[in-house]
DNA sequence: AATGAATGAGCTTTCATTCAT
DNA sequence: CATGAATGAAAGCTCATTCAT
């Protein structure tokens, strides 16, 4: 275990390969590596799959970028700067109640987060992060941690406004999120059967919101 | 879900190769085994490595298991059954007080699940799910389900004791597992650097247990 | 092409292995050497299924024989011996017409050469015939030869009867046979579909024992 | 017979790969590969022999055919197309005696059938036409087929001009053939030393063609 | 810049053969 | 003698990568 047997990842990391980032095939490229790394893992897919999927020829991959690795980082970096970071609206109007305010965002969290695709990140960045370390610092950073930030600033609004008593917003903001990953969440990673259906989505996020907000509302003694 | 593109999963689950599994060559190649898939995942492991790594011929292992597919269900099943089973011993004596009781849980919890063996099937588990279907559903079980279960009976006792006011006891052990998982547990599951110090799990297992108790305590008006 | 690479045959040749040759075991392994090897062809056959299909373990095979080419001859030296030899009945009894004898003769002929044995010797020897030269040698004596003298032993008495006018009776002998493989043996051999009932055969029969006999019957000038 | 337990053959059948033909690669791997098949069979030729033989790359064997069996089947049908079809040209004068041309085409027929190709593409066809039942269907129309044709048409003429009484042309070409491969041809099937000087043969055609006339020619009352 | 044929190392798997029991 | 686990060479095939066009 811990062998450090880093493999490709050292020499991936950086930036893929001096792209401007705006080429259409450099795109083309990314979104047919999308496809068949989502589908098939790092190691289950193959450039030929990749250069077919993107309707380019296999030489042409290796021009634009330096290799399988390389390719793999490309898509990982442009999914966590592109589609993570935009979904940080939260609410930035404090005007419903604290309540609704963290059921819709617990719900909003559970759709997400069933998403195919944010599926699919998941569970590649989780099992290649030993070959790929970086990797799953962007989507860390860019993704989950985004999200979690945003629900911090939040909080600490609140609290500021005395309706939550909360010591640590970080942390508690933390708690919140991984609280919204029980029972629903937690067993799609797993593949296995369970109610997604809105009402279900919806009953849990108050479930959840109502449990969070028993912890830190103030006790008036 | 549940799609029926399953891969070699189908038919490679169930048992392995109708072995006594109180062989010593069996129980050899599948700790090579271990080692090997733990470090490689499912696509980056190969049978001349896992050989190797087993001390045996590439053909051993063929006549004890039926494939590098039935192998490696063979490894998780056996994983699943005689390693995460008998953690299940939580506190049957009743007489600690409550608190203590979740704190030391949430402790055990953190620790097992930042351990290098618990961290590697999840990766794979999670990672492979769309090609071992089952073999997530045997994890689930063996694993997650049975400290759920666990955890569940306790708080039914407790419940019962009017010492806990909890309307859906395994709901409730579900969220308190993932409130476990905050900070250490995710972190490290991504790869992150975190204080994983025994001092830091204390204070972070206070802190959920805690938190769990707020839920749940009854209130006098 | 004629690369001389005679591989396992010059070792194999002579006899299988001093066996007596009426051990039960070995008929037994033979039995289930000549289903796989007419089944599979040479190359195509494992031991592990001829051990299978015998109900022997594999270390047996090599207990009786030198391996699988010696196992290969031995069948195929049994079979010439065993099963090809006592066919040679033809009609010891000239008591029958010549056209009647010979039309009995082609039926018998068409209907042991399409047997599924006879075609499934065939396709082996002829296949085989590089690497195991000596095989196909002893098939020939004991299986095509036999019935050529046989039949030219009774060409000679037609003739020295002054009923058929011959002058190499062993050339008109393998003359006759191969006219009998027109038509319907030849093309089961290569896997054609042809009417091979009774009826057709027969049909086939005495039209090639009327032409054998136009070819030889004596001008009455 | 004609079950369905096609194996490999089925799918592997009709065209190769969709190649233009004129490939020059193509030409050279295909060289390699007859030879290989010729010596070997198929089961016993390798794909790294073939390509070694070939002066390719084992992965340029599988950009231009789909495996082993595609590249089999290439061969044989590349081998039935072009090498066995041009054969025919018979004698389309009608000039020479009826006598002449039988011994010619007798002639011809056995040094044909003798050719070390020829006699490969016979072993292999006739060996494998359970695995490749298609193949030894295009072996047949191409290569056996054409000549019978060849033959029946101008027997036909023969019998039109009345200088022979044929009932059934077809069938008796094929019992022209048939007596062309008795002592010689049929030998060399089976590895048997014979003489097949050309005197020897000339001598042999002669033979057969007189006996052929006997059967056929009119009888005049 | 784009192509795709060529490469050869490496993959999973099979198999004839051996040998300790 | 009979067994069957162990072996390791070799099989068919895939794939990331290169490079002449």
């Amino acid at each position: 275990m811990d062998d450090g047997s880093a493999g490709p990842s050292a020499g991936a990391d950086g930036a893929a390969s001096a792209e401007p980032a705006g080429c259409a095939k450099r795109e083309q490229i990314l979104k047919g590596a999308g496809t068949v790394f989502l589908a098939n893992g790092y190691e289950g897919a193959s450039m030929s799959r990749i250069a077919q999927m993107a309707g380019v020829s296999k030489g042409t991959l290796y021009n634009h970028f330096d290799g399988k690795a390389s390719l793999f980082s490309a898509f990982f970096e442009e999914q966590a700067r592109c589609r993570l970071a935009p979904i940080e609206a939260l609410s930035r109007n404090d005007e419903q109640s604290v309540r609704l305010t963290l059921i819709r965002f617990a719900e909003m969290a559970v759709h997400m987060l069933i998403s195919p695709m944010a599926l699919g990140l998941y569970r590649i960045i989780v099992g290649e992060v030993e070959k790929f370390p970086n990797l799953a610092d962007t989507f860390w950073r860019y993704g989950f941690d985004r999200k979690l930030s945003n629900l911090t600033e939040y909080l600490t609004r609140i609290v500021a406004r005395g309706e939550l008593d909360i010591a640590d917003p970080r942390l508690s903001a933390e708690q919140f999120m991984l609280m919204c990953q029980a029972r629903i969440v937690q067993r799609r990673r797993f593949g296995l059967p369970v109610d997604d259906s809105d009402a279900a989505i919806a009953e849990f996020a108050a479930f959840t919101a109502d449990s969070f907000l028993k912890i830190y509302e103030p006790r008036h003694q």
